[in-house]
DNA sequence: AGCACGCCGACT
DNA sequence: GTCGGCGTGCTC
């Protein structure tokens, strides 16, 4: 504060509104009565000369003079005085929205939850909470000593390849990798700094919170997810903001948490999906966590049992520092690529007798786990005389069909299955079944393995954890529940339907869930992978995922596909759409489309090497303002009818375009 | 988004 | 001469 003079008396604001060209500073003039009140990262109400009388601001700065010409409004009122948007949750909202070509305020609004007064008015009666004793920090085992140690004090950043097992806790059985996160947070706590852990679903933060549990007082560990009612996330949120280091746990936008000496940031299977942002500008977290990094000089954790194509090219590039277990610990992997024969019946059709005879073996000792791939979405022709999967005769891949009344086709290599015969039966005639799902193969199997207890785990019933006694746990891929002790045999059943989708992301989905699969397995317990070979069989049977992922870039590069490259789709009407485009500088082989996508709409893909992308966001950026402000109502006149879209949309890291087909 | 400003056609 | 059409542009 200036020694005797006035303090600065302007604030600096930004207006909460999806408007791109709002997307910037507006200034205000602080009235004396609310001085006292306003400071930076509170949310006020501020004039507007349209759209109602007022509208919510957050205050980014306070000056004392500004550029501006005009005459200054004056702040309405403050809404409240907590300051939520800290200064560097805004800057990051400010970096990551530039990076993907869109709005700070549409991460602010990710960032701060809704303002509940009661939980607020509350926190602010209590005043500041006494000082926690001191964290003592706990040694992360199962690595070279003192490596995630010292890369936590130094702010580094590490790929962490996770422990594939178990271990038992006083709140019971607790998967490894959360385990190495808890004992990396103490670390951080150790030397008076926050640390946020970030996990995709509910499921993995309750392996989360229970390694927390078991490590730190409850004081310390803050919950910031999805899932809290709008008053327990208030309220989490506001212990954020305590002089206390604390851990905090969360889904995808935990990465915004007003987390202010934060010493350790860290995501636990960055290849999730759930880790891409649904609201615009689709900030993904592991992105959004490279910035923080960057910017609070924090350390970076990414741990996983397979890696990911991503965090293989930092590695490759040496941004990240690859650590492996130590000592290292290889599950047991049997892949069989043959299906078993059709003679018996549908539920062993489906198994070969191998892992039939291991999965008989196990259930005298304990649970035994059965993967299958999510219902429904994936039906399976099959022959309609025995039952096995309909295949190409060509190339021997998956047959599926377009629309109910088309010729089914190979989804490999695209040809028709016309003339089709059954390679095993000799049938002509095949039939959908919708193949997979728990429910059918729990019941399949419950007449297989007559007395056995069957426990069915999937969308719909979500069971986190079983016991030790025997039973036959069904899950379709992500619902696994854990188990006491460790599964003693685990079956992926559904590998080849879930290798068969077509998708860029194909082979690494399937190595994330069959790895994370097997990692639920009891220490020197059988997983076998049924009906798949190749590479993909390999790399889970010799525990290799990092170089599948090393292989896949390398094919990602030759084809300059993510994330070899970084991608951006232009949607809109073909005129917004070609004058974007027109407007970029990139070499036309870069350039993918335009295809229709809707009625009046059209979608180009735009690809670019990473030093490309800020200049090219920027372009865009300033093109979807252009739109914004510009000739509105293309083609709308003032027909009464649907809503037309924006004139142009723009969405960068977009992986939507090579996920066809489901 | 809203809403005001502004520059051309039919009217008292 | 003026009332009002909605294209264009601004919002501290």
């Amino acid at each position: 504060m200036p020694e005797g003079g006035s303090r600065p008396s302007i604030a600096r604001v930004w207006i909460d509104s999806p408007l791109p060209q709002l997307d910037r500073l507006f200034d205000y003039r602080i009235p004396p009565e609310l001085d006292a009140d306003i400071a930076i990262g509170v949310r006020v109400r501020v004039p507007w000369r349209s759209a109602g009388r007022f509208v919510d601001a957050y205050v980014i700065d306070i000056v004392d003079s500004v550029d501006f010409t005009g005459v200054l409004s004056l702040v309405e009122t403050v809404v409240s005085p907590v300051p939520v948007l800290a200064a560097e949750v805004a800057l990051l909202s400010r970096r990551a929205s530039e990076r993907a070509a869109g709005s700070a305020i549409d991460i602010v609004r990710v960032a701060v939850p809704t303002r509940q007064a009661r939980v607020e008015k509350a926190w602010l009666a209590a005043g500041e909470p006494p000082r926690l004793p001191r964290v003592e920090a706990v040694e992360v085992t199962g690595y070279e000593k003192g490596v995630v140690e010292r890369a936590i004090t130094d702010g580094s950043r590490l790929a962490i390849d996770a422990v594939p097992l178990g271990s038992q806790r006083e709140s019971g059985w607790i998967s490894r990798w959360a385990l190495t996160l808890a004992e990396a947070a103490t670390q951080s706590l150790a030397g008076g700094k926050s640390a946020i852990l970030a996990v995709p679903d509910f499921r993995d933060q309750e392996q989360l919170a229970a390694a927390l549990d078991s490590l730190l007082p409850p004081e310390r560990i803050v919950r910031l997810d999805a899932r809290q009612s709008n008053p327990d996330r208030y309220r989490a949120f506001l212990k954020c903001l305590g002089a206390d280091p604390v851990v905090i746990v969360g889904n995808r936008s935990v990465i915004y948490a007003p987390a202010r000496r934060l010493g350790l940031i860290a995501l636990w299977d960055d290849g999730d999906p759930l880790y891409g942002e649904p609201l615009a500008p689709y900030v993904n977290t592991r992105d959004a966590a490279l910035l923080r990094q960057e910017q609070q000089a924090a350390a970076l954790i990414f741990i996983g049992h397979s890696r990911s194509t991503e965090v293989e090219r930092l590695v490759e590039l040496g941004w990240l520092d690859a650590v492996a277990p130590s000592p290292s610990v290889l599950p047991k992997v049997i892949p069989t690529a043959q299906q078993a024969g059709g003679d018996r019946m549908a539920a062993q059709a489906r198994i070969p007798s191998t892992a039939w005879t291991a999965a008989r073996v196990a259930l005298e000792s304990g649970p035994v786990l059965v993967q299958v791939a999510r219902p429904g979405y994936a039906p399976r022709l099959a022959c309609t005389e025995c039952g096995q999967s309909a295949r190409c005769l060509r190339c021997e891949g998956p047959l599926a069909q377009k629309s109910a009344r088309s010729i089914p086709a190979c989804a490999w290599c695209g040809a028709l299955a016309v003339d089709w015969h059954c390679e095993n039966c000799a049938g002509t005639r095949m039939r959908l079944v919708g193949a997979g799902g728990a429910s059918r193969t729990a019941e399949e199997l419950g007449r297989a393995f007559p007395g056995v207890r069957i426990i069915v785990a999937d969308g719909d019933r979500p069971i986190l954890s079983v016991d030790s006694e025997p039973a036959l746990v069904i899950a379709t891929r992500g619902a696994e529940p854990v188990a006491s002790g460790g599964y003693r045999a685990v079956l992926l059943l559904d590998g080849e339907r879930m290798a068969a989708r077509e998708s860029l992301r194909v082979g690494e989905d399937c190595l994330r869930w069959w790895s994370n699969a097997t990692a639920l397995a009891a220490r020197g317990a059988p997983t076998y992978l049924v009906g798949v070979g190749g590479a993909l069989a390999q790399a889970l049977a010799t525990w290799r995922q990092s170089e599948y992922a090393r292989e896949e870039l390398a094919d990602r590069r030759r084809l300059r596909f993510p994330p070899a490259v970084r991608v951006a789709t232009v949607t809109g009407t073909l005129d917004a759409v070609a004058s974007a485009i027109g407007a970029l500088e990139i070499p036309a082989e870069d350039v993918l489309g335009p295809v229709e996508t809707g009625p009046g709409a059209v979608r180009t893909i735009v690809r670019f090497d990473y030093a490309a992308g800020t200049g090219l966001a920027a372009d865009l950026r300033a093109e979807v303002i252009r739109s914004a402000t510009s000739r509105r109502r293309a083609l709308a006149g003032k027909s009464a009818g649907p809503a037309i879209p924006a004139n142009l949309r723009v969405r960068f890291d977009d992986v939507e375009p090579f996920e066809t087909g489901l």
